[in-house]
DNA sequence: CGGTCGGTTGATTGACCAGTCAATCGGGAA
DNA sequence: TTCCCGATTGACTGGTCAATCAACCGACCG
């Protein structure tokens, strides 16, 4: 939330967070100064306290602004009432997957800095990151309700394995250094729904 | 590996580890200090590094020890003939849910410390924690051989999944104060395997 | 042309803490 | 009793960094 500013200010915060971003990524949050953050946006340190109230405020800024936008595609998902539970789950998987295609270093922020740290800002976000599989509980319930899945799996700890699943998965996409191609991201999520629908039992 | 030591100095090092086990529990890793360990423990300062590296060479201990416990339950469930794959996979869930059933501090440190630490002491003990996802990835694949499970989804991928799925789990546990009931653990066990097995599609 | 006020600078401060080390202790062997 | 050596002590050193702050710049207004 910045105060009212013009345009070039904002931009200026802008290219602040996005640095930020890319050293976040490559040497962690704990391990880089603020010193590389103004040093990578080509800004004098101080500026990075004009615009931010302390670095672990701009890591919550890049948590929440992406965290909103799967909150986002969740209710989206949970709302449409042409899906089917199958499609409900493939589009916020693609959604996660896709962002970490688009974005690669935001989500790998959002998810090893953040989500990860269950000691620190995982604790803090906690009840944000609930959010997410309190919404995914709900798509769960409905299809459940409506006949569409089995009743006899608690909604909420689908929704945690489900969550958990693809977690693992970019989890170790970020890990191994080869980035994942378009083609492993579509098998990730029809694997992924079809695993947790389906399940692996023989056909 | 500490020198030839007496038992009572082998205990006064196990007394350490354990104590750092509780200080990392309740502070984090990064947000105790060595005299933490040392005033827990009820020894002086010097004491911690007489008999260990580092700080970081307890943490690496606490991990190691504990995990290699869990590789050899994986193995043991790959290699005993009379099991189904069920049963497998049901008694390596058992063993992590009980774990943290029965060392709390433990499983919170070895998940919330190393394992989820992207950055830092995952990385550094990332390929330990892929042997336990290979060993779990063998699982499936023997039983996709003998055609107890299907062959479409790559058992690396379902090991990916099965495991994150504990792993948030164990999460959820630890961020939410409320500890684990026995009949949370059992519940947890057999909805994990049913989720991954049998899927949430209706029966 | 003088004044005002964001925007911008980077040196400095103050706090924190891992790891070292020189000194001391104490139990058993000679 | 003396000596030796591992066990034990805790003060101290060196280095790291987040955050502050006083000063400077320059665009726009009156």
């Amino acid at each position: 939330m910045p105060p009212r500013t013009t345009a070039a200010s904002a931009e200026k915060r802008r290219a602040i967070l996005d640095a930020a971003v890319r050293v976040f990524a490559e040497r962690g949050f704990n391990h880089c100064r603020v010193s590389d953050i103004a040093d990578e946006a080509g800004v004098a340190y101080g500026l990075v306290y004009h615009y931010f109230k302390s670095k672990d405020g701009i890591l919550d800024e890049v948590f929440l602004e992406r965290w909103a936008l799967m909150l986002e595609v969740i209710e989206e998902a949970a709302g449409d009432d042409a899906l089917s539970v199958r499609d409900r789950l493939a589009k916020v998987a693609t959604f996660i997957v896709e962002s970490y295609g688009r974005h690669p270093d935001v989500m790998q922020v959002v998810i090893v800095e953040v989500t990860r740290q269950a000691n620190t800002f995982g604790r803090k976000h906690w009840a944000t990151i609930q959010d997410a599989h309190a919404g995914l509980a709900r798509i769960v319930e409905r299809a459940q309700e409506s006949g569409e899945l089995r009743g006899d799996i608690p909604p909420s700890f689908a929704a945690i394995v489900f969550y958990g699943g693809i977690e693992q998965v970019l989890t170790s996409w970020i890990f191994d250094t080869a980035p994942s191609t378009p083609d492993d991201r579509r098998a990730a999520v029809s694997n992924l729904v079809e695993t947790i629908c389906g399940g692996l039992d023989p056909r």
